[in-house]
DNA sequence: GCTCAATTGCAACCGGGTTGCGCCAGCCCG
DNA sequence: CGGGCTGGCGCAACCCGGTTGCAATTGAGC
């Protein structure tokens, strides 16, 4: 992976650039699915946990990446796609496998938004399916456990 | 509150009921919001709270109450409406006023259902709303403050 | 190179949730 | 009535993700 490129993305944001955030950064732009903290934390052993949650939390405040809450108890982290803003973005829909314990981000699928009664206002959404993801689903069939 | 029907409630699930156990549903009906362990220790402070968190472990297993997860970091439970099941109940939307941090059930409104790219099952779905309340919203231009 | 603010690592803490264990209550059976 | 068994309860301890205080280090700007 190209550092150029992640420099590129901490510096758009207005991070300030230091090499424990590049690595995080660059650990979740790799990862094809949301992370969470102790995730990142396997993956980069070297690197304190509070370094990287304060990392996080540096990139959460200037919209380089936004949480999700899967309710799993433990806080996903994924990059923010748009240039700028990404708090229409965050607003699509998750899946939960509880067969393998990912979470899915199902970019396509913008989270669906329903009429409040009156004098509620929103803020955000959250919309998280659970089920069986397809290769939990296809591992379940070939093993005739389905 | 009369006991009879909070013990009826609890035989017509099959979970054995207790002196604890009654004191436990009794403040979930009583509470006209979804309600955390934490909720229910302070309510009930004579309690200890491991044996709420088994009571409600008992109700959630016969379905008489169904937890949700609102992304605060803490469970809630609420009475299920139902006889019999409420798996399809369950899948209403909820919403969490991050003035006052309270969590409430929009019954009214059922969880919007997605398709899933192939191959994706579904259990669940998990609907929160995350915004200011009527209440907070009143409160809050009643003010000045919006 | 120097200074000062920001970042990092460490260790400790926090709070919600969970569990092991000994004790007690209630119930069935003789 | 008495004994034994099952299940519920309280206590204390533990787990784990998240968070913070603090001292050492880094690095950006001069």
């Amino acid at each position: 992976m190209d550092n150029r490129k992640i420099i590129e993305i901490l510096e758009r944001k207005g991070v300030r650039v230091t090499s424990i955030r590049i690595l995080v950064m660059e650990a979740l732009t790799a990862a094809s699915r949301p992370m969470s903290l102790s995730d990142l934390e396997t993956v980069l052993d070297t690197v304190d946990k509070s370094s990287i949650f304060r990392s996080l939390e540096a990139f959460e405040k200037h919209h380089a990446v936004h949480s999700i809450d899967d309710g799993t108890g433990s806080v996903k982290y994924e990059v923010c796609e748009g240039e700028d803003e990404c708090t229409v973005s965050d607003m699509h829909a998750h899946f939960y496998c509880e067969k393998c314990h990912k979470t899915y981000c199902l970019k396509e699928i913008s989270a669906p938004v329903v009429d409040l009664p009156e004098g509620f206002e929103m803020n955000s959404v959250n919309y998280i399916v659970k089920g069986t993801c397809r290769e939990c689903g296809r591992r379940l069939s070939r093993d005739g456990l389905l």
